[in-house]
DNA sequence: GCCGTTTTCGGCCCGACTGTTTTCAGTCG
């Protein structure tokens, strides 16, 4: 049964083809639209089309729905087997090559006859591609210069790793002469796990020294484009990131424009346009009735702030985090946005780690750590037994952990709350490490899965179900167990899972960490959907890990949680009720 | 190919930058 990725894969690959078959752009669109939307899904579309209701998809039509109706039966699909014929698979590589788009790759294609991207670059190297019509010589240069950027550069980046990187330049823009505000844009300010490439504003009224300040930054090596507006430079690990520069009373509508989503902003503009106004990167302008253009001068009116863009257009400010196009306006339109969880809110880290398994602190140094970021309460879940590699603790070690806990829980008086628990682990043959008598006399027991992620679907999903359903696990740790970039999570079937944990009422984690961010967002948003409740939790091992926390909590505001609806936001007193109920269920 | 408080046909965001053009096409976000 193909998943929503391998369904989206298919679709983003039909659009691919069909641009460089020259089919017109709205039938491409509709097929992007169709697979981004399947990406972001909180359900597999395996369990629409069981339901007869593939059409629900939103940007699922007629056409589209028979398409994955086809696929979802055979495994192939008619139409697609015959696009390739028409336009070799190969070509659709070409386009992640920079520069390289659908008319340029048709005209290599077509007039070469050269299909394979190695073939593209031994052309470009013979100075077969200079002489063809609308090409140059820098057109063949930039061709061998993106396959040179495609080979280093890795896919997307991790938010864990450009979050920091675009800190580091907005702290160096800021102190450019004239600057007045900095500030990360694009998937990056809206907290996506991974980005594509770092955007960031900049509001001053002297866009050369900014633009010399970005271009000369520490480890840049290429300048891809520099204008006055927008400037454009790759780093020597291949990571690329742009700025844009604009004048202060614009910086409203800039940072509305550069953030995003796509989605979201053709949805601003379509309520932009219903009251007559035209809304771009640098203003609103009311639209002539009589040529159905806007009109610069004393019409335009002018944005210092995101705030004033969105009233404008009659709506609330919609946290970033929102911006993805999915009910996000509507719901701002009807005044039904939620109340987004903080960092803030979060008063207990429910997974951590000390020296007793794979920690680097004892349990005292953690606690105090947390307690000086104003946790209230901290669990220790070091790892169970059979996990050798983190020194997994025996059940019989856990009485003098114990004993620890009562002399550091005096010294630390009621300043924090510790927890006696247990990372424990689902093993692949589905059973939990430590007895169930033995579970019942911990705190809090997270369970989860490092081990046989790879098993089959039916075979991994009946685990995590098991682990659901013994009711002395109160969290799931890292549900699906993937690591950014590296490794995809195990193969469950998610729509199994989070039933069975709405039915049993366990907690789904979503791990702070930026290498997990596990839950992510479309399943943490199906989650609430389903009123399981969430956990954020750091998964610390060493202080700073503690310093992690927003990353979860982005997640979270990703997926329209509140702090309601996140048990780390709890107070003590019912968090400890809801874990006393979930033993007495036992 | 999708969609509907412009509703079953006719739209579907739009501006910046680059390289090739001598006024624009292609790419990108």
């Amino acid at each position: 049964m193909l998943n929503n990725r391998q369904l989206a894969d298919t679709f983003t690959l039909i659009a691919n083809l069909s641009e460089i078959k020259g089919e017109v752009i709205y039938v491409i669109l509709a097929y992007r639209k169709a697979s981004e939307n399947l990406m972001s899904l909180g359900r597999e579309a395996s369990e629409y089309w069981k339901e007869g209701k593939l059409r629900e998809i939103p940007g699922v039509g007629k056409a589209i729905a028979e398409k994955i109706d086809e696929l979802l039966t055979t495994g192939k699909l008619e139409f697609l087997e015959k696009l390739k014929l028409e336009v070799p698979a190969s070509l659709a590589d070409w386009l992640q090559v920079p520069g390289l788009g659908p008319k340029k790759i048709a005209l290599i294609w077509r007039t070469l006859n050269i299909t394979a991207l190695t073939q593209l670059e031994t052309a470009a190297k013979n100075g077969q591609i200079r002489d063809l019509p609308g090409m140059g010589a820098k057109s063949e240069a930039a061709i061998l210069e993106g396959i040179a950027s495609l080979a280093r550069r890795s896919g997307r980046i991790p938010l864990g790793r450009a979050y920091p990187l675009a800190q580091a330049i907005i702290a160096t823009l800021k102190r450019v002469d004239g600057v007045v505000a900095a500030e990360s844009a694009g998937s990056l300010r809206r907290m996506r796990s991974t980005v594509g490439d770092l955007d960031i504003l900049v509001a001053s009224k002297d866009s050369s020294a900014v633009m010399d300040a970005f271009i000369n930054l520490p480890g840049v090596s290429r300048v891809l484009g520099k204008g006055e507006t927008k400037a454009s430079i790759e780093f020597a690990d291949g990571v690329r990131a742009q700025v844009w520069v604009h004048p202060p009373e614009k910086f409203g509508t800039a940072l509305q424009y550069a953030t995003g989503s796509k989605d979201h902003n053709v949805q601003l503009r379509q309520i932009a346009l219903a009251k007559g106004l035209s809304l771009s990167e640098h203003s609103l302008t009311k639209i002539d009735p009589s040529t159905g253009s806007g009109r610069g001068g004393k019409d335009e009116i002018l944005c210092a702030t995101e705030e004033e863009v969105y009233e404008m257009l009659g709506l609330p400010w919609i946290p970033p985090e929102l911006r993805e196009g999915r009910g996000e306006v509507a719901a701002a339109k009807a005044g039904k946005l939620p109340k987004l969880i903080e960092v803030k809110d979060i008063k207990a880290d429910l997974q951590t780690h000390s020296t007793w398994s794979d920690g680097k602190l004892s349990m005292l140094e953690m606690a105090q750590a947390a307690a000086r970021r104003g946790m209230k309460v901290i669990a220790f879940t070091d790892h169970s037994a059979s996990l050798g590699v983190t020194g997994g603790m025996k059940m019989e070690d856990h009485k003098r952990q114990a004993d620890e806990i009562k002399t550091i829980q005096a010294q630390l008086g009621g300043k924090i709350l510790v927890l006696h628990a247990s990372e424990v682990e689902i093993k692949a043959d589905g059973t939990l490490d430590y007895p169930d008598e033995f579970l019942a006399t911990l705190d809090l027991v997270v369970a989860s899965m490092h081990t046989g992620l790879r098993q089959p679907r039916e075979k991994v999903t009946q685990r995590m179900i098991n682990a659901i359903r013994n009711p002395h696990v109160d969290i799931i740790g890292h549900p699906t167990g993937r690591l950014i970039p590296d490794r995809e999570g195990a193969d469950l079937d998610m729509e199994a899972v989070l039933n069975a944990a709405a039915e049993t009422g366990v907690a789904l984690e979503i791990n702070a960490h930026p290498s997990r961010l596990d839950l992510d967002d479309m399943y943490a948003r199906r989650a609430k959907e389903l009123g399981i409740p969430i956990s954020i939790n750091t998964d610390s091992h060493s202080e700073a890990d503690f310093d992690m926390l927003f990353y979860g909590v982005a997640v979270a505001r990703r997926a329209w949680l509140t702090k309601e609806d996140v048990i780390n936001a709890w107070s003590t007193k019912k968090l400890l009720s809801w874990l006393k109920k979930r033993g007495a269920a036992a």
